[in-house]
DNA sequence: GCATCTGATTTCGAGTCGAAACTATATCGA
DNA sequence: TCGATATAGTTTCGACTCGAAATCAGATGC
């Protein structure tokens, strides 16, 4: 008791907001994260695990090592080394060498881990999510701006596709083999598959 | 490589559906709760912790007990049962025994408790959600529809506060002692600070 | 009175998680 | 070229989550 009265008083901060408090509203993200957390005991892997095993198959080729993960996901390096060995004893991701830095680990998705990746419990959430019509485009606003407060709160950015990067340039090379887009940062071609992968050097558009 | 290669082609399906695919849009949700889960590493507690915490200072007398926990936050019991020993083992939450059932257990937050409440690092979020302005409603019901389509997903309900239940009879008793509002279920009378529990029984409206 | 049900706990094995120590390679500057 | 330092990754540690299954004790029903 006491701690749920701030809720109710003479002045019902539920009925100022037009309904819902800031409060309520944390709870329902905090809801929908568990949600999706328990969501991910699946096919014999934990939530960090598919997490581990989504981000590998879906990044670049500068991005698919320990520290980009551990980096994407908000864990140390050491917590992603350890849920990398637990997918390699699976047999859905193998450690390659890298072809000029002796310290640095390829990490590839395994046939196998591609087709457990076809059964990706996340994508038991796209069901529901197309049920929201043309409402897609204002959840993804809400998305993006809570997502924006939590890194902000915490400090630790994750980052995205080449395609919502400011580095990207759509269509700059046209005619060149690799690719029509191009990254203005490495200055290299990207094919549209390449443009819908995950960099480690992920730049989001400058915050208001 | 491979796995990506699907969200872009002849048919681009991110420009079909007016910018954000499915697919996306579920990444975006996983990674909000990955923020969450990582934002709830404080002050010595953990996710599972602050979770279980919250939910013991806000649970109704109905609800203050390890089976609802349980339920709550979608874990098995014996889980639940580990984490408030790890809340009882710092001195945060007490077990009392219930005053007729022998096998029951009254979850009660310490004054200790109530005081790390204050610093739940889920406030942190609430900054954030008072950015949205007026948009607040909007993504109420953004997330109402998500958390819906989750637990439709894993057939595992969470459950809410008096105040949103069928149950609920606003100022049903206005001139009773305990309160102005009514359960319609135990026919009780409800106090403004008890209308805000959360409550085992509690009742979501019927879904279209 | 006994079978069954229910609330809660314990035990087990796999694994997350941060922290810190550690290994090995790379890079930079004198 | 050598040494200091930085970087990539791994290992170890202790606390803890998590589901599953076994277990215990009180409640309920016949």
């Amino acid at each position: 008791m006491g701690n749920a009265a701030k809720d109710t008083g003479p002045t019902d901060p539920i009925i100022a907001s037009g309904g819902c408090t800031a409060q309520r509203l944390a709870d329902l993200v905090n809801r929908l994260g568990r949600g999706v957390h328990c969501l991910q005991f699946a096919d014999g892997l934990n939530p960090a695990q598919w997490d581990a095993l989504r981000y590998i198959g879906r990044a670049n080729r500068y991005s698919r090592n320990p520290s980009a993960l551990a980096s994407y996901l908000k864990i140390t390096k050491g917590t992603a080394s350890q849920t990398i060995k637990a997918l390699e004893s699976k047999g859905l991701v193998t450690r390659q060498p890298h072809c000029t830095d002796g310290r640095a680990v390829h990490l590839v998705v395994t046939t196998e881990g591609e087709s457990l990746l076809q059964r990706d419990p996340l994508k038991r959430l796209e069901g529901a999510i197309k049920e929201l019509g043309t409402g897609i485009d204002a959840a993804k606003l809400v998305l993006c701006e809570l997502i924006d407060g939590v890194e902000d709160a915490s400090g630790k950015r994750g980052f995205g596709v080449c395609e919502d990067c400011t580095h990207f340039c759509r269509n700059e090379m046209p005619n060149d083999s690799c690719g029509p887009h191009q990254c203005g940062l490495t200055l290299e071609a990207l094919s549209g598959m390449e443009s819908s992968q995950i960099c480690v050097d992920h730049n989001a558009c400058a915050r208001v």
